[in-house]
DNA sequence: TTATTGAACTTGTATAGACATGTTGCCACA
DNA sequence: TGTGGCAACATGTCTATACAAGTTCAATAA
């Protein structure tokens, strides 16, 4: 069972992302928190500890826990044009290739452990574009380990994020990445329909997830000559 | 005066960074600190948990708290110390102009409030090296709301993230930021030593900190051909 | 020798309460 | 009509304690 200040801190989290409290709402305060679930205040300073951590609220003293702003996935840098912001709709996902079961490849970005390497890797190569014009050249290995069914989904409109963590309970909590500018050549210039040499922004993610060991990598070439990557953290 | 938890966080951040405890080290326990420093564990807990998430250790049930990975890149892009990465020796920092207060750019990259825009901001203009060799410039603008002394105080060796954590107690807790691959022209060809044309990673960021309504504001150019920038969320 | 039990460690969760400090708004006073 | 101060309420810090649960390793039993 979920410790108490968890169902607590699950609970306001829901809530905040349904938007039964709003962006610069204020929280009931901790003594009521207290009451409405029948815990002291130390849990429930855990449970708001936690969306604090999150970036979900911010607190300040004498006045309440305010509630901040709808955090991105983790890990997806949503795109913002240098005018205005971009609506879902018109971001489209090819997929290019996969998702299909084969080796690591020889010298990968990251280091791996012997369970990964033995393991072996989901490949899944994605192009996305938005106005039909592809901006994202995305390439994810994600381990095979305890992942039914996995290649057999299908992805239509659901990130990759949203199918780990609904199907297999696998939640991303954090990462690292290297980021570089790097000019186009290759295949790049045809993927993205650009010109040789254009800057293009380049990253390698590890991804650490909830799940001990479990890491989703990629490698992305983002075309930011019309739009910006943008992220919140 | 620091609090308690605050005091055992700041010496053990310190002992992390400056390589007293080690990657893989285990922290005393959490008994041992109470010990040490005569207080209760709560309390120990507390700046144990600053540090987890810092991403400085990483705790275990029945183990113990473990020193994480230092960040071997530099980690401009995580939020905690932007020099707190790449051995310091090699790492040096000139300042071309400033600290100085200004009125804010005309057209700026982000909105301002009424506030900011009517106390002025500290203009801080920044070139870092590696072995010699510029790899980042950088533009800070920081609203200038109760910084006794910012503009006579001497940046050797200390990051500005430095100064504002222990001079002022403002603690970066968040932001965005605005990525782009972009070419180098203009004066970016001088200041960072690379041909006209390379691709250059640019960064727009505003950063949010531990009091309200106070952000800190840059641009950074930064030439990623020899060094990735790192980052962990 | 090998397997397993258990003691002694670790961190995780939770209670109950105390006092400090920042924020707000109302009420009494000038 | 202001305005200063106080009361009520918010979060911040801290003590003291208890039990749960994961890890390690050595002593013991097969």
């Amino acid at each position: 069972m979920l410790p108490q200040y968890r169902k607590v801190y699950e609970l306001l989290r829901k809530h905040i992302l349904e938007g039964v409290y709003k962006e610069g709402d204020i929280l009931p305060s901790e003594n009521e928190l207290c009451r409405l679930h029948g815990i002291t205040r130390p849990t429930v300073r855990q449970a708001l500890s936690k969306l604090t951590n999150d970036g979900l609220i911010h607190k300040h003293q004498g006045k309440g826990s305010i509630v901040h702003r709808i955090p991105q996935d983790i890990g997806i840098l949503s795109v913002s044009g240098t005018t205005s912001a971009i609506g879902k709709k018109i971001l489209k996902t090819h997929i290019l290739s996969g998702p299909s079961i084969i080796k690591w490849p020889e010298k990968f970005i990251f280091d791996l452990s012997a369970v990964e390497l033995e393991s072996g890797c989901i490949y899944l190569e994605r192009v996305r574009m938005v106005n039909e014009n592809p901006l994202f050249y995305d390439i994810s290995y994600i381990a095979n380990i305890n992942l039914p069914r996995f290649c057999s989904r299908t992805f239509e409109n659901k990130s990759l994020f949203e199918i780990l963590r609904k199907s297999y309970s696998v939640e991303i909590k954090g990462g690292e990445q290297r980021l570089k500018a790097i000019s186009a050549q290759g295949s790049i210039i045809d993927l993205l329909k650009v010109k040789k040499g254009q800057p293009i922004l380049y990253l390698e993610r590890k991804l650490e997830t909830s799940r001990p060991n479990f890491f989703v990598y990629s490698t992305l070439f983002c075309n930011t000559e019309t739009h910006s990557l943008y992220g919140a953290f």
